[in-house]
DNA sequence: CGGCAATTTTACAGTCACTGCAAGATCATC
DNA sequence: GATGATCTTGCAGTGACTGTAAAATTGCCG
């Protein structure tokens, strides 16, 4: 049948594309496991390998390091949604209300069985645990380059970097509180506290 | 063998002490040295060791991770004097207040030439950016010790625990301002500025 | 001074995350 | 079904870091 039209670009994406993702959802999902099995730095990439049916060789091609097998599940719950959810937020509230609502309409996705048992490897190594500050860094950007564009009046720029620390800094004492408390309160529930505290 | 030449006979604290000493400053010195001179990643441990005049293997028993020889000059600058300082703020004053003394007190250790250079290897890579995360963290919790110590009454340490979130997130922000502006205004109008836009 | 125990230094071997390279396997397309 | 692009793999190597056990050094006592 050689019709000459492409009605369908993603065939030609198609097999390899679907395979590779497949590969990668495979690689993630045996980490994942025996990370929870075994304890994170008692597993090697060279388990993780085998019980993903590939080369030691061949899993680098597909997660640069370690924790990036972690962070495929961290990430997109989160990070990825942040910027446009907040900019979707009104202009005509303070800023500080505004990356509240927007967390709020997030964190449903981060209380999911699968995050928390991420979030307990996560702390169970210090390696990780520095690797979770790393990302509470790239949030806070994410949050101050949407406040830029939501009040993009320059003479704000100074408070609005103010704002982005201290709501990220909520956010992370929240989910310590959270954690520590294992369960008792809500996240969101800590989250309005934070966020009452903070202008006293 | 050379004649045993005790002109300092020291009692408790007897030549093996002053001797590892000396080798750790001697370590510290040659990696600081060689980090500037050919990069953070480039110098290796066994690059250190050598211009140490001790073998590899003992390097590890001075310093257990190659960032710790960063630290070594990072450290007492600050972090040791955060808590006893802050702990002789009065507490009179809203707690804001009294870190933000205590900073200004502090800050000038911090404007020295060493630890300028220190700051810009720290800077120089992801891994170390990373580990200077860590440090904020470990501030945070002695702010946060101090704090409570000062003013005990339990119904404020949520209070207090986000207030010390804000006063290193403030820190923060103000040496990434400077470094930015790379030297026009002192930190210290940098951490003012800040403060003052805590409460907004 | 000599001898002995405690400590320090060192060499050696090994683990593990991660990289570069080049050959083989697989896939898309004409 | 040949061809070029992409994927997989083995192999060798680097570098941080660890365990071990043998030397060298140091403290101390008689």
């Amino acid at each position: 049948m050689s019709e000459a039209m492409e009605e369908e670009p993603a065939r030609t994406e198609g097999l390899r594309e679907r395979k590779r993702r497949a590969t990668r959802l495979r690689i993630a999902e045996e980490g994942l496991r025996l990370f929870v099995e075994n304890g994170y730095d008692a597993t090697t990439l060279e388990a993780v390998a085998v019980a993903s049916r590939i080369s030691a060789r061949t899993l680098f091609h597909y997660f640069k390091t370690k924790d990036e097998i972690l962070q495929f599940w961290k990430g997109p719950g989160f990070l990825e949604a942040l910027g446009p959810t907040l900019l979707a937020e009104s202009a005509d509230q303070p800023p500080l209300d505004a990356v509240l609502s927007c967390f709020l309409k997030l964190i449903s996705r981060y209380e999911t069985e699968k995050s928390v048992i991420v979030d307990r490897i996560l702390n169970s190594t210090e390696a990780l645990r520095t690797r979770k500050q790393a990302i509470y860094v790239t949030m806070e950007q994410t949050v101050f380059a949407a406040l830029c564009e939501l009040w993009p009046r320059p003479e704000r720029r100074a408070s609005l970097r103010i704002v982005a620390m201290m709501a990220i800094g909520a956010l992370r004492l929240a989910m310590e509180a959270q954690r520590q408390a294992s369960g008792t309160r809500s996240l969101a529930d800590y989250l309005r506290d934070n966020f009452a505290l903070l202008g006293r």
